[in-house]
RNA sequence: CGGAGCGUGGUGUAACGGCUAACAUUUCUGUUUUGGGAACAGAAGACUCCGGGUUCGAAUCCCGGCGCUCCGACCA
C-alpha cells in the first residue's frame, strides 16, 4: 500500500484523554480511533494486526478441530433465562434492548448458553462427539468502568470456543490440547516470553480454572510468578492448598502485575443440563454433555503487544502481527531517480506477494523516519540518492536497530 | 457504584471577571530544501461541551446536564 493512499495520518501528541500507553501509541499511529469510552473502531493499520493476530488465534483452533461459526450478537432471553443468567442481579453488564414488538433482546456479553441450545439441535449421539466450536465476536460488557485503553472495552471482539466431550476423561484430554495450542498462539504473536499459564479460581465444576497472564505494568491482575515451572498462581486463589497441590512453595514466587490474555475453564454439565444438551451412549443412556470454554481477546492481544513491544520512539511489532512486513521509505531526489527506483522496487515485492508499506509521500526525511518508528513496521527498506549511489538499499530492523545495506538486485 | 480532577481551533497548551480568546503543532499557497518531525513568507481553522443564572461585562463565578480521565469497588 502506498502510504500517500491511506487516509489516517500520525500525531505528535496523543490525545489527553488517554493515558494508557497502548491506546496512545495505537492512535498516534493511526491504528485505532477511540468513539467513546471504552469502545474503539480499527483503522486500515490496526486492522491488518487484528487480522493477522486473529489469523494465528484461528490456525491454532483449527489445529486441535475446532469448527468456525459465527453466533449473533443479538440474544434470545429465553435460554439466558435456562441458566438464570438473564437476570441483572446476577449477571450486571449486560446490554439489553428491545425489538419493536416489545421482546426483549440482549447483546452477548458470552455465548454459552445460545451455543448449548444450538447444539443441542444437532448432537444426538456419542458418535456425534467430541466436537469444538468457536467464533470470532463482538462481545458487549456494560463495564461499570472501562480502562487501560483498549485493554477493558465495552465492545470487543472475542474469540470463545466451546468443546463437548462425552466425559470428564475426553474432556480433560481436550482441556490440556486447548492449553497447549494457547501456548503456541502466544509464543506465535510474540507474548511467549512474557506469559504464564496461571491457576485461578475454577467453579463447581474443576478446581482450577487456567488464565493466560502477561506480565506488564498495565495489567490489571496480581500473579506469583513461578520462574522455575514458568507457571503463575493469581492472587485470588493463593493459599498453602494450592501451593501444595502445584508442589511449590511461597518462597520461590515473585508478585508481578499481569494482564489476563487468554482464560480456559470447564464448564462440567452445567449449561448442557439446563439447556438440554444430551446424548446416548453405547449402552443407549442419556447423558448429559461435559463442556469447556476457551476465550482469547485479540484486541487485548493487540494492545498487549503493543504496551510490551514499544519503546520511546513508538509501536515495534514482532513480525506476526506486523501491518505490513516492510516499510519501504524513499527520500526523492531532485532528478526523480529515487522515485523512479522505489517504485520499480516497490512493484516487484508487491507482485512477489510482499506485504509493503511504500512511503511516496513529499515529506521530509526526518517525518518519514519518526512516521516509520511510530508505525513500528519490523523492516525498513530505506532508498536515497546515497544509497543509490552505489546501487544499493538500506535495510534497517526496527526492534534491534541494526543496520545494514543490500544490493538492489537482492531486494524483491 | 463511592471518591477526586478536568472539558478552550483537528491535536497539545495559555489567557487576573475587562481590548479582536494567545502560542505551538496541523492544514493550505509559494519560495527553498532533501539522511532524523528543516527554513522563510502568506493564509485557513473556535458560538471557549450543552442549558440556565449572577454581573455593566463570563473561557473565568454559581446551579443543572452531558462527556472524559484517575483512585477504589466490580470484572461470570
Amino acid at each position: 500500500m502506498k502510504q500517500s493512499f491511506l487516509f489516517t495520518k500520525t500525531r505528535r501528541e496523543a490525545p489527553k484523554d488517554e493515558v494508557a500507553k497502548n491506546a496512545q501509541l495505537l492512535i498516534r499511529a493511526g491504528f485505532i480511533h477511540k468513539e467513546m469510552s471504552g469502545v474503539y473502531s480499527f483503522l486500515p493499520l490496526g486492522l491488518r494486526t487484528l487480522h493477522k493476530i486473529v489469523s494465528i488465534i484461528r490456525d491454532e483452533m483449527n489445529s486441535i478441530g475446532g469448527q468456525e461459526v459465527t453466533l449473533t450478537a443479538l440474544q434470545d432471553k429465553k435460554v439466558w433465562e435456562a441458566t438464570n443468567r438473564w437476570d441483572d442481579t446476577v449477571v450486571d453488564n449486560w446490554f439489553k434492548t428491545e425489538l419493536k414488538n416489545g421482546s426483549k433482546v440482549g447483546l452477548g456479553f458470552t455465548h454459552e448458553e445460545p451455543l448449548t441450545a444450538l447444539m443441542a439441535d444437532h448432537i444426538r449421539s456419542f458418535r456425534d462427539l467430541p466436537r469444538a466450536v468457536y467464533q470470532f465476536q463482538t462481545k458487549f460488557r456494560n463495564e461499570e468502568r472501562a480502562k487501560s485503553g483498549i485493554m477493558r472495552a465495552r465492545e470487543f471482539l472475542m474469540k470463545d470456543l466451546y468443546s463437548f466431550n462425552v466425559s470428564d476423561t475426553t474432556h480433560q484430554n481436550f482441556y490440556e490440547e486447548a492449553k497447549k495450542a494457547y501456548i503456541r498462539v502466544f509464543d506465535r504473536v510474540g507474548l511467549g516470553g512474557q506469559t504464564y499459564v496461571t491457576f485461578a479460581a475454577g467453579g463447581s465444576f474443576s478446581k482450577y480454572s487456567h488464565e493466560f497472564q502477561t506480565i506488564t505494568e498495565a495489567g490489571e491482575d496480581t500473579i506469583y510468578v513461578h520462574e522455575g515451572k514458568r507457571i503463575a498462581v493469581n492472587k485470588e486463589v493463593l493459599n498453602d492448598e494450592v501451593l501444595a497441590d502445584l508442589g511449590i512453595s511461597k518462597a520461590d514466587l515473585v508478585e508481578k502485575k499481569a494482564v489476563e490474555v487468554g482464560n480456559i475453564f470447564s464448564l462440567g454439565t452445567k449449561f448442557s443440563e439446563a439447556l438440554n444438551l444430551k446424548f446416548k451412549d453405547d449402552a443407549g443412556e442419556s447423558k448429559p454433555v461435559v463442556m469447556g470454554s476457551y476465550g482469547i481477546g485479540p484486541g487485548r492481544v493487540m494492545g498487549t503487544i503493543a504496551e510490551l513491544w514499544s519503546d520511546d520512539k513508538g509501536l515495534v511489532w514482532p513480525e506476526s502481527v506486523s501491518p505490513f512486513a516492510v516499510h519501504l521509505i524513499a527520500l526523492f531526489d531532485q532528478e526523480g531517480t529515487v522515485k523512479k527506483v522505489t517504485d520499480e522496487i516497490y512493484e516487484k515485492m508487491s507482485k512477489a506477494g510482499v506485504e509493503v508499506l511504500y512511503d511516496d509521500r513529499d515529506a521530509t526525511a526526518g517525518e518519514k523516519f519518526s512516521d516509520s518508528d511510530l508505525i513500528g513496521i519490523p523492516k525498513r527498506i530505506l532508498v536515497s540518492a546515497k544509497t543509490l549511489k552505489s546501487g544499493e538499499v538500506e535495510i534497517k530492523y526496527r526492534q534491534t536497530g541494526k543496520v545494514e545495506m543490500a544490493q538492489l538486485s537482492t531486494i524483491a
